[in-house]
DNA sequence: GACTATTTGAACAATATAGTCTAAATGTAT
DNA sequence: ATACATTTAGACTATATTGTTCAAATAGTC
């Protein structure tokens, strides 16, 4: 198989694919409307990929890559520490909303049977804690937060965000999910930010 | 079984078929689907419909009635006749977009293979033609259309409507369609209505 | 309780799907 | 052209999904 040089074509497979799965979810998307897509035959995707879940795997990979990146340089950009935070969140949050789509596709409650959906959301749990682990200390150092345990704080948010993500897969009411986001949002921030008083 | 007095029931089930159908198109939604989203058995949609078919075929039906109401309605506060083939189209082209959603999801080309979408498409011409005529006849007894055979240049916009939306269940980017769309609106006032010399 | 209207889970045949295999087509280098 | 590697379409199969049915369970009414 030659997919690493002609890797132009992987990445093409990677984003049509992408599209599609964020429209129908997992589940209801086909090998085939995968390849009509791109005016190809089915054994020609998988000449690139050696499954329907490899090509899964690989497009919410890359969409994490792409998430931290942006993340990063949103990061870099802001350094009011009381700023970060909220920008870390917000951030965070709009990467939730973007892999609700690929999860769920309204009712793909289905999906909680896939197994390697979920090793996915737990292994990137640690890198997480460590980032808002950093961002609550940085605030800390200057006596925005109140925090006691920073790394306990960081992995409850985490937790958090955790819920919503699980929650979002297996609930079928969207609004219900952005009412949470937001809540969640406000509790954080006005929870742990030192009121002034 | 008892399907005419309860009827909440049915209309409900249409609502949320509806919903999903325009989701995620005919082929693509399973009775298990609709099912999940009224939080009720499969076996319990079918005491009330005999087929995902039914279902369909209600749903369009019910949406073509709602639209020749709203038309109506619209009609009848317009009287200027220079207005009314514009707003024929206009909303005539917002039932299309909508129906649209229901044909294709994507690329459901698959439905050119169940007829009975095709059918309901033949159903419905000759009742537009005439509605068409009449309002053609009523601008022109004005001066404002310059049309010979009013029967036939109401045919040619029904095919040429009908033409669009066969053309939106094949196509799958969508986008070439709404350009179509407009095109179409503008070319048919612009032709038929008689330029100011 | 007796009777009717709904709802349901289980079963099943028909269909659709992921993934494999092959042979042909296309490119590419000599 | 010849030889070789990449790419594709289409047929095929084992498996999973899905539409539909039905007898039994449940709720509702008299």
């Amino acid at each position: 198989m030659g997919q690493s040089r002609t890797s132009g074509i992987r990445d093409l497979i990677l984003e049509t694919a992408g599209n599609i799965f964020m429209k129908f979810g997992f589940k209801k998307t086909t090998m085939e409307d995968i390849a009509n897509a791109l005016h190809r035959a089915k054994s020609s995707v998988y000449y690139y990929f050696n499954s329907k879940e490899e090509i899964y795997r690989d497009i919410i990979k890359k969409e994490r890559i792409e998430f931290n990146n942006e993340l990063n340089k949103v990061l870099e950009k802001e350094n009011k520490p009381e700023n970060r935070l909220k920008i870390y969140l917000t951030t965070r949050l709009r990467l939730l909303r973007k892999m609700m789509n690929y999860y769920s596709a309204l009712m793909d409650k289905y999906l909680e049977n896939y197994p390697f959906i979920n090793e996915f959301r737990k292994k990137y749990f640690s890198d997480e804690v460590e980032g808002i682990t950093k961002i609550l200390k940085e605030g800390a150092k200057l006596g925005i937060y109140s925090i006691n345990n920073f790394r306990q704080t960081a992995t409850q948010i985490s937790i958090a965000l955790k819920y919503l993500e699980e929650k979002a897969v297996i609930v079928d009411k969207i609004n219900d999910i952005e009412k949470d986001m937001d809540g969640l949002l406000n509790l954080l921030l006005y929870g742990i930010i030192k009121r002034k008083s």
